[in-house]
DNA sequence: TTGTAGGCGTTATCAT
DNA sequence: ATGATAACGCCTACAA
């Protein structure tokens, strides 16, 4: 059996009292009795349960992640900056996968609250109302990375502009001479960030004069093969219907539209210009390299970690309960051609 | 505050041990009352406390998984067959990050086994006897996963025949026509892995009957960049020492190297056959589309999974305790020109 | 500065 | 079938 806080008082020669000062507040022990107190933790390699403390304790030093999908891509950037920032402060993560699932999501706030976490991550295309009950009687805190919320509960969040981003990205493309220019989104249905972004690419149509036409997008579910078949169904029309580039909503799905392009014997950027979303690692390895729009995931994931470890302190006030743009940042490399 | 179990038992008109075997063993209670408890908990949204029970019962239905680094492109992989299975069984996973390094993996096994985890996956790429002290007094079941352990306390491993998968690497280039194989293998120190799938290079070239020649390995750590930089030396010397295919010991580091090929003017595979080691996500997505041999990631996860939650029931007999070799497969795709 | 005692939310044993 | 009651390992007043 493990070595409990009493097995460290006896060996010591003092109270469980003790050493759980000299675990907890050192400043309030004697020098002396400290030093004794540290030899035989040592000596027993006494590590203290965390699920005894958490009971006690009422808190349980572990922050919840609930995110959609591990296979996810940007899943491993996120969960870095998450993971490094709650190291900072001692914090343990406990992950669920909610597997693009409501249900599952909903389960998952169950299961974290279960675990006493002192607050929850939570990653969703979309937060409807329908989280508002359970979101309601968690009594958690929880922030929302990479959306916004569309639930009535007053939620924080930490992202990006989305619109503004997607709205970049057309400027840049009309920078290097395109007009035509298509665009593979996320699919609507659910999905608050693709419908940002959508509303990004037309934001920027508008604004340079050039007409939006439904013909020129398709949508898909941020997957490679949704990419690949969303830019079939373009090329399906591109006689009728011509771009130069196309942009996307995520860089995986700029994969599957690059792989499609030279299938059909189309090369990137000489015919057809791409542009990915999200720089994710991969986008600097592929050839042609994907030039995309750089979202700050370590810094997301840090802040929502810092943000709940404040909140776990001291309840927010409600001024500091809201969406926390971080910016974003468009990275140029070679899967855009200059037409000028 | 959350309900806890007397609350409910209040609200239904029993004691708390009820509860507790309405949640654990409902046929020992009355079905009419069980009903009763049932709706108590329905309308005061009870949710047990993990951690009282896991103080209580002394077990925590936690699984900890400690990884060398989370962004490594094979974790996704592997965490999606843990969890699945975890799943099944009613566990939950704790992640930690050894960050590459041995004093932090010391820190995971205190950390997890402070949480009372039933068990632990514990993936690095060596396993050698600094381990066994911790490992020994742990008292917490351990298994390996993508390595093999050169600890002396036995340790049970999932994981596919290094040497094996990269003989049948070399079998498929020599059967393609290739006899000038170069290879780019792991980092040997504080690497077994790395050993092992250099082994079975080696081997596969006797056995073919071609002459190992230092001058066709480079040695990288597993990322792109490693593979990047390795093919560049590689390069340097293709005059005096030509090779037609590079095997490597990771798709990441396929990536590296085909795209330095690409940035020096050689075309995979017409000019230069490339190899990956992995079967990642990635490698279909890419161009080409990386020939590559698959781990078997889920299951090596899944059977990790399984074995703890035996063990954890039964301690393991000493014959149940070893290595468990899964089965590898080579996929062909595009990197590979065959030259017959 | 240190010790005593009660409690955190469960489970498990032993009665009833 | 159900109810007291005592742990589980730790923290935290409160008292000394």
């Amino acid at each position: 059996m493990r070595a409990t806080i009493r097995d460290v008082a006896k060996a010591a020669g003092v109270s469980a009292a003790t050493v759980s000062r000299a675990l907890n507040r050192p400043d309030l022990v004697d020098p002396e009795t400290l030093e004794r107190v540290r030899k035989a933790m040592e000596e027993m390699s006494y590590q203290p349960s965390a699920i005894a403390r958490g009971l006690s304790a009422r808190r349980s030093d572990t922050l919840g992640l609930i995110v959609p999908g591990i296979t996810d891509f940007f899943f491993n950037e996120l969960y870095k900056g998450i993971d490094r920032a709650s190291q900072q402060y001692g914090m343990k993560v406990l992950l669920y996968d909610s597997e693009h699932s409501r249900e599952r999501a909903f389960e998952g706030f169950s299961i974290l609250s279960g675990y006493q976490v002192s607050g929850i991550i939570f990653t969703s295309k979309v937060v409807t109302e329908d989280y508002d009950p359970i979101l309601q009687r968690l009594n958690i805190p929880v922030v929302l990375t990479l959306t916004q919320s569309a639930a009535k509960t007053p939620l924080t969040a930490f992202r990006i502009d989305e619109v503004r981003a997607m709205f970049d990205v057309v400027a840049y493309l009309v920078s290097r001479g395109h007009r035509q220019i298509a665009m593979i989104a996320g699919k609507l249905r659910d999905d608050r960030t693709g419908e940002l972004r959508l509303e990004g690419y037309r934001e920027g149509l508008r604004h340079f004069g050039i007409e939006y036409s439904e013909a020129r997008v398709e949508f898909g579910q941020y997957r490679f093969d949704d990419g690949y078949q969303a830019m079939q169904r373009l090329l399906d029309r591109i006689r009728e219907v011509p771009f130069t580039a196309v942009c996307t909503a995520a860089d995986e799905m700029a994969l599957g539209a690059i792989r499609c392009l030279n299938d059909h014997g189309y090369r990137v950027p000489d015919d057809i210009s791409v542009m990915g979303f999200d720089d994710l690692p991969i986008a600097r390895m592929v050839t042609p390299r994907l030039t995309t729009v750089a979202q700050p995931f370590h810094e997301i994931g840090a802040e929502a970690v810092k943000w709940l470890v404040r909140a776990a302190s001291q309840p927010p006030s409600p001024s500091e309960i809201g969406d926390y743009l971080l910016p974003h940042r468009l990275v140029e490399r070679e899967s855009v051609r200059s037409m000028n």
